[in-house]
DNA sequence: GACCAGGTATTGC
DNA sequence: GCAATACATGGT
């Protein structure tokens, strides 16, 4: 480090960008490859980049405590990338309490282990609302498809051939046939009404955040193409609603398979994202003992 | 060629 | 109310 480096707790601002040492529970390659953003990619050996918040990003995890962000200012990292990448938040307190809910229980233990660099990220609210739109009855490559190809036909052009995701606004002046177009299927209609919804103002993204969760889902459940499921996969990863519980085919067959005797989400609070997450990524990478 | 994919809206009973 | 069924598309 340089003379100039400034020291902020164990994480260290330089004219290069960022670099976040003493890290735990955190994994890049667990964070964005656990289905809950769609636009990063692995350019190499624990290296991702992607575009988030208007800005086209890479981050890079060189040893297991230690992240570097080249090229992002102290301002921009408190603003935007910290909270995105849930750097602010405690995980080694929530796997605590986590497990002493679930003192013993074999999957739920196996899949907090095997989870254990996941972190739920902040992400854009709409993108997620939109994104999540896009992902029912499809496959996670054709959904990184469809919202690349959102991305490129009504996005902002970035520096390096990337796209911001397109706004509401961009996407509700397109029209449902130009979305139609991009081979986003019987979602088109679904897209267009939450990007019209949003940029008329019947839908206001601000008081989603505001509200507490279940009034967030009942809100969100308004625009024609949002269900439960959708609503609180946007809930978790892009409103910071830690409470919300997704249930997909895949959380449906482990809840199945093991906990016979139900599984009371609501009981866990604002652990219940994050238990979801562990036994989602669980299930969906173990199918075969799950 | 069926069948499936991080569901939801619509229909039929 | 609740169980089928259609929905666009692309990959096995």
């Amino acid at each position: 480090m340089t003379d100039s480096a400034k020291k902020a707790g164990n994480t260290v601002f330089t004219a290069d960008g960022v670099t976040v040492t003493g890290l735990e529970c955190f994994e890049l390659d667990r964070i964005f490859d656990c289905g809950q953003c769609f636009r990063f990619e692995r350019i190499r050996e624990h290296c991702w980049e992607g575009v988030a918040f208007g800005r086209a990003i890479r981050f890079h995890q060189p040893s297991p405590d230690t992240l570097l962000i080249p090229g992002v200012s102290e301002e921009e990292y408190r603003k935007i990338w910290r909270p995105y990448l849930s750097l602010d938040v405690d995980y080694n307190a929530k796997r605590r309490e986590l497990s002493a809910r679930f003192a013993g229980h074999p999957t739920m233990t196996a899949a907090m282990e095997f989870g254990k660099g996941i972190r739920i990220l902040r992400q854009d609210p709409w993108e997620t609302v939109c994104s999540f739109i896009v992902s029912q009855n499809n496959n996670i490559p054709r959904i990184k498809k469809i919202i690349r190809a959102l991305c490129e036909a009504y996005g902002e052009p970035l520096d390096g051939g990337q796209y911001a995701f397109p706004t509401p606004q961009s996407l509700a002046a397109a029209g449902r046939e130009a979305i139609f177009n991009l081979r986003t299927g019987f979602r088109a209609k679904y897209i267009y009404d939450a990007a019209s919804r949003v940029a008329d103002g019947r839908l206001n993204l601000a008081a989603v955040e505001a509200a507490d969760a279940s009034r967030a889902a009942e809100m969100l459940c308004e625009v024609s193409g949002i269900g439960p499921k959708v609503a609180a996969c946007a809930l978790l990863f892009g409103f910071g609603k830690t409470e919300a519980f997704p249930v997909d085919v895949w959380m449906k067959r482990s809840l199945e398979r093991h906990f016979p005797d139900g599984f009371d989400a609501a009981a866990l609070g604002p652990l219940a994202g994050l238990a979801q997450q562990y036994l989602f990524y669980y299930e969906r990478y173990h199918p075969e003992n799950g």
